[in-house]
RNA sequence: GGGUCGCUAGCUCAACUGGCAGAGCAACGGACUCUUAAUCCGUAGGUUCAGGGUUCGAGUCCCUGGCGACCCA
């Protein structure tokens, strides 16, 4: 006894040509004749189908392009036409004939023969309108890809940036590296982790909100350049902006300062730019990327959306006034925050959106960066940067704090900042902090949020459109 | 977390102040040998997001909840 599914799902199809091939090859093939060659074989999905009777059309799309298949029963016999005209819109199909081109001018296959190679079972969306819905295209993103062009091309654009930044980071010299995403201690940045617990160890464990550590402890074995395009989570609230796991970039440079990764960072800025603007010209923002970027303080980034000058006030002490001044400005600030915390909420809060970049906000106060060295020059500041375009914050650039007595006094400030109430606050690290005290080379890193200089460099407004499957709440 | 808007056939959308749930495409049956949003004839297709309430009567009004979008914090 034969299954009826026996030949349904055929194991392969032998392809001689990719529509893009064809329609390349053929371009000025005159209408109503057929190509010399001998026929070609081509595979894809079913996009329409036209029945005439003892005639069909159908438009096969595969990953290049599409080209119309043209069943006749000269050629076909009409009991395989009819068969032709039974295929449903959806359907994969594998085709064999000679390339033609129509008397109306449509570059065709004349099908000699063809192969279900799996059946659509499912109706699809309308050829005319498609998906559109948001919530459709997103918990069913494989119908989106197959009717929304804008969607693949936001994933080749992705694949493009991502190989534009391996190879930039290669050619300087940088190992790429895999470190764990399981931490015993959610480290390496401010942010609330996911949990989850490891049965065979019997230990909880939390998803990293950061390599950060790791990526230091590299250093520290001798490794003196190497970054991890990575995958972080971190359990906040999703907007459009925000999703709960996202792609970052993080690159450690031994033996130099913040200032020389802020010229990595343009140079990486500008490469992965000129390659999303290969994919997508339209998308690019309209913003000069020309290095170096401008370079400004936490103060003159305040001072300019604010009008107030807060150097003063900082250098004297004046933590009042600062408050003071968080208070004048509507700025919402806890009553348990150190100073730096104050001053870091009224950049984010007044000045941050102000700026259109691209620009590095050079110093960040202590209380809200724990992991960069002290600032040479500005006293509770720290080495850390922030590379800020159109008002939002895509990049953190430090001096890497190697100071292992300093490192775990910021990490105590931090256990007293969560002591007090501040949930984000960052844990301690004593693996870390050992580690550290075997010596890490100076050196300077950064962090580079992968998802939001997509959205940026291809004017997507919602982050849900550059990740594949953003994280949705399940269906009632 | 707050506010506003949305959810109707597989998809895209209608349905006035409460009054028989509809169209196009897709599906199914039929006609048609150069179509390309093919055309023409016919058939079938519904928990109107869910639950409750008001009413002679609810897709429509009220309440609770779900999911989403946008704005605000």
């Amino acid at each position: 006894m034969v299954s009826e599914h026996q030949g349904v799902y055929p194991y392969g199809y032998r392809r001689t040509a990719t529509t893009e091939e064809l329609r390349a090859r053929w371009e000025s093939l005159e209408s109503g004749t057929e190509a010399p060659d001998g026929p070609v074989r081509v595979a894809g999905r079913l996009r329409t189908l036209r029945r005439h009777g003892k005639v069909a059309f159908a438009d096969l799309e595969d990953g290049t392009g599409e080209v119309q298949l043209f069943a006749q029963t000269d050629v076909l016999g009409s009991e395989r036409v009819g068969e032709f005209g039974g295929l449903s819109v959806g359907d994969i199909v594998g085709a064999e004939g000679r390339v033609m081109k129509t008397r109306r001018g449509e570059l065709s296959v004349k099908v000699g023969s063809f192969d279900l190679l799996a059946p659509c079972r499912r109706p699809m969306p309308e050829k005319w309108h498609g998906l559109t819905d948001v919530e459709s295209r997103h918990r069913q993103r494989h119908l989106d890809l197959i009717f929304n062009p804008q969607s693949r091309r936001l994933v080749e654009t992705r694949a493009g940036a991502n190989a534009a930044i391996r190879r930039l980071l290669e050619g300087e010299g940088f190992l790429e590296v895999e470190t764990p995403l399981l931490h015993p201690i959610a480290g390496g940045a401010v942010a609330r982790p996911f949990s989850t617990h490891y049965n065979a160890l019997d230990i909880d464990l939390y998803l990293r909100i950061a390599p950060e550590l790791h990526l230091k402890r590299l250093l520290i074995g001798g490794l003196e350049k190497v970054y991890e395009l990575n995958r972080s989570f971190r359990n906040e609230g999703v907007s459009a902006r925000h999703n709960p796991e996202f792609t970052m970039l993080e690159a450690y440079e031994a033996y130099v300062d913040y200032t020389r990764t802020m010229s990595l960072v343009e140079s990486l800025v500008v490469a992965i730019a000129r390659a999303v603007g290969e994919v997508m010209p339209e998308g690019a923002p309209d913003l000069e990327l020309d290095p170096p970027f401008a370079r400004i303080s936490m103060f003159e980034a305040i001072a300019k959306a604010t009008g107030r000058d807060l150097t003063e006030a900082w250098f004297e002490e004046r933590w009042d006034s600062v408050r003071a001044e968080a208070e004048a400005l509507d700025v919402r600030v806890g009553p348990a925050w150190p100073p730096g915390k104050v001053l870091a909420e009224i950049y984010e809060s007044r000045a941050e959106r102000e700026l259109t970049g691209p620009v590095f906000v050079t110093g960040f106060p202590k209380d809200v960066s724990p992991l960069a060295k002290d600032h040479r020059t500005i006293p509770g500041f720290t080495e850390h940067a922030d590379l800020v375009m159109k008002g939002v914050e895509i990049a953190p650039i430090y001096s890497e704090l190697n100071d292992p007595e300093e490192q775990r006094r910021r990490f105590q400030a931090q256990a007293a900042a969560r002591a007090a109430g501040d949930e984000e606050a960052t844990l301690p690290d004593e693996d870390f902090l050992e580690a550290l005290a075997y010596g890490m080379p100076p050196a300077g890193g950064f962090g580079l949020g992968i998802d939001r200089l997509l959205m940026f460099l291809t004017d997507t407004p919602s982050i849900r459109e550059v990740i594949l499957w953003p994280t949705l709440k399940p269906e009632g």
